[in-house]
DNA sequence: TATTTTTCTGAGAGCGCTCCCAAGAGATGT
DNA sequence: ACATCTCTTGGGAGCGCTCTCAGAAAAATA
């Protein structure tokens, strides 16, 4: 069934059909109510490939997730939730969302590829890339729209892209753990090649250096945004005897209560903890998880925003958007207890 | 750049072009070589829409996920892995993977209006889909492929689906309670509208009557998937007293020990816990969870795979496909205490 | 050499839509 | 009455590809 059909069926010319569908002025009352009766009657739809190889728009728009085996499994829900953001966005705007995910242990270039010469969506959001990703400049040599969800490491201004301001969040969950009055207060950082970790960590160093605290090197681990590397980097910090740790994600939050745990510390008396993200299962813990909430939803919409102005104003230039965060205070850390009795 | 371009930098006509980047028999090597050369210099990909738009095949297959609140979020990676497994089997098959996820309160009328009338893809693996869902009925009237991911409820012959045993997996979890010699072994179920949970509770129930158990109704608590209702079914279930309890997914049975702990119960010493589907979680509580693990990513691929089979041969007829399960025995419940001394 | 078979290539139609252009139908003004 | 404007409609071209058909070239057979 195609335009044709209904046209001959209204008694008209598939042109006027064409109008009524993509309401267009210039078409007379009563014959757009019939041809729209028999639309609806023959519930008719309009060729997607037609139409996208004509108006060279196909109303898709990609979502890359390139590390899923890091990200998207288990423990964090970050990822979901950025796609239900995205999906929620692009739902009102009449796009369709087209998912590549990285196979375990694929080749960046391999993804990239495959990404690449795929070419069916009109741009691309990059979610948590990293620096060294082949993708970023084939994409630009394509000249393919896209944004990334996080801000670029090395800072190329021809590049758009939603984030939080990781710096300041890191900073006042460091400058509240200082606060409670712990002394000696740890980092584990986030992976070190997307700008939400380094970021986080530069916030951590501010908030010390405010507070004439000297950084000491032996007190930052890194890990990688999710339990394993948070546990492990724990028990890499736990001979140094912190009495506080800010960790750049929930994930790796819980990864690392299970080390302290393991070694019989309790929370938030001997140990206090502050996380990143407020995911769902920080509140599941018992003390529950202070934390530093960042707005993973809005920042998929916002992102699915962005791209789409980007795809319509051919000249836009890149622009950056920055989202606020909040520091979510429960039990993990604590002021009422004196730490430390002793300077 | 099109077709049409190539061609005279080969100096050759579109049909030859055509033919050598579909791989089609009769072209002379020289020209071959010298077309792909050319292809592979210029980095030429064809026309997405206008290949459609002639071969009536998009190679995009969509998934649909209606209840993202419920089972995409926070304690569940269900539907991550699921994903997962789709991406993979679609990547090895060259296809695309479209996502529709349902956004919070919407209306099931309009979500599955979304999906029809969206039409570019040429199949759907509708995930975890209720029974009442209008989207089913619909999709059969308008003669598009699909399967389910779960059994659907009301058998209908027609559908083409991909599930697990759960009769046998719910069976073996309760079996393996009786054979530890718990007395009072309860249930928590799955959504009762979803095949997986009625089967997993057959499956219970089996066991049950095969060791000559009556069957307890108040030991029997609904639950849909997830943490929240595991936590309350939990709480409905202890002042029943069970001794054993077989839940129906790992998600509700962290919110079910919650709630256990909460009253001070030792597991597996007072209470016994079985769950299902063993998700990533369920190795860091402690005691780590013995549960049923169920093959998610299998199951996405699998999925795919029917699809394309159904895509591709026109007339074959419906199809199920059944994965096995397994009893992954772990430390919350235990053989070695003799429970209920006295009988 | 003549004839059949096989391999290779190009031309043309058509997939279903949008968009431009031209022209008819009314309405309005001179 | 005619010219001029706005509203409304239809026709044609073309987006970039595939696929069928027919014919040319090469290879195999008689």
């Amino acid at each position: 069934m195609n335009l044709e059909d209904i046209a001959k069926e209204a008694g008209v010319s598939r042109s006027t059909v064409s109008r009524v569908i993509n309401n267009d002025l210039y078409v007379s009352g009563k014959t757009r109510t019939r041809v729209l009766e028999i639309v609806n009657r023959l519930n008719f739809t309009p060729n997607h490939a037609a139409r996208t190889l004509v108006t060279q728009r196909s109303g898709i728009i990609g979502v890359v997730v390139p590390h899923t085996y890091n990200v998207f499994f288990g423990d964090n829900s970050y990822f979901p939730m950025l796609l239900q953001g995205i999906a929620e966005a692009s739902n009102q705007h009449n796009q369709s969302m087209l998912l590549w995910l990285a196979q375990p242990n694929e080749d960046p270039k391999h993804f990239s590829q495959r990404i690449v010469r795929n070419r069916m969506y009109d741009g691309l959001i990059l979610a948590s890339i990293t620096d060294d990703d082949p993708l970023v400049e084939q994409l630009q040599s394509l000249n393919t729209t896209f944004v990334m969800v996080e801000r670029p490491l090395h800072a190329d201004s021809r590049i758009s892209f939603v984030a939080i301001d990781n710096v300041y969040g890191g900073r006042i969950a460091t400058e509240h753990l200082i606060q409670c009055g712990y002394k000696r207060i740890a980092h584990i950082t986030g992976w070190l090649t997307i700008g939400d970790g380094v970021d986080r960590l530069e916030g951590y160093k501010q908030a010390l250096r405010g507070a004439n605290i000297p950084i000491n090197d032996s007190l930052i681990a890194e890990a990688r945004f999710n339990f394993d590397t948070g546990y492990l980097a724990m028990q890499q910090l736990l001979p140094h005897q912190p009495d506080a740790v800010f960790i750049a994600s929930d994930a790796s939050a819980l990864g690392a209560i299970e080390a302290i745990r393991e070694v019989g510390l309790r929370i938030p008396e001997d140990i206090g903890i502050i996380g990143f993200d407020d995911i769902d299962v920080a509140t599941r813990h018992t003390p529950q998880l202070t934390t530093v909430r960042q707005p993973v939803q809005q920042k998929g919409a916002a992102a699915l925003n962005l791209l789409l102005e980007l795809i319509d104003g051919e000249g836009s230039s890149p622009r950056e958007v920055i989202l606020p965060t909040q520091l979510i205070i429960r039990g993990s850390c604590s002021a009422l207890t004196l730490h430390n009795p002793q300077t």
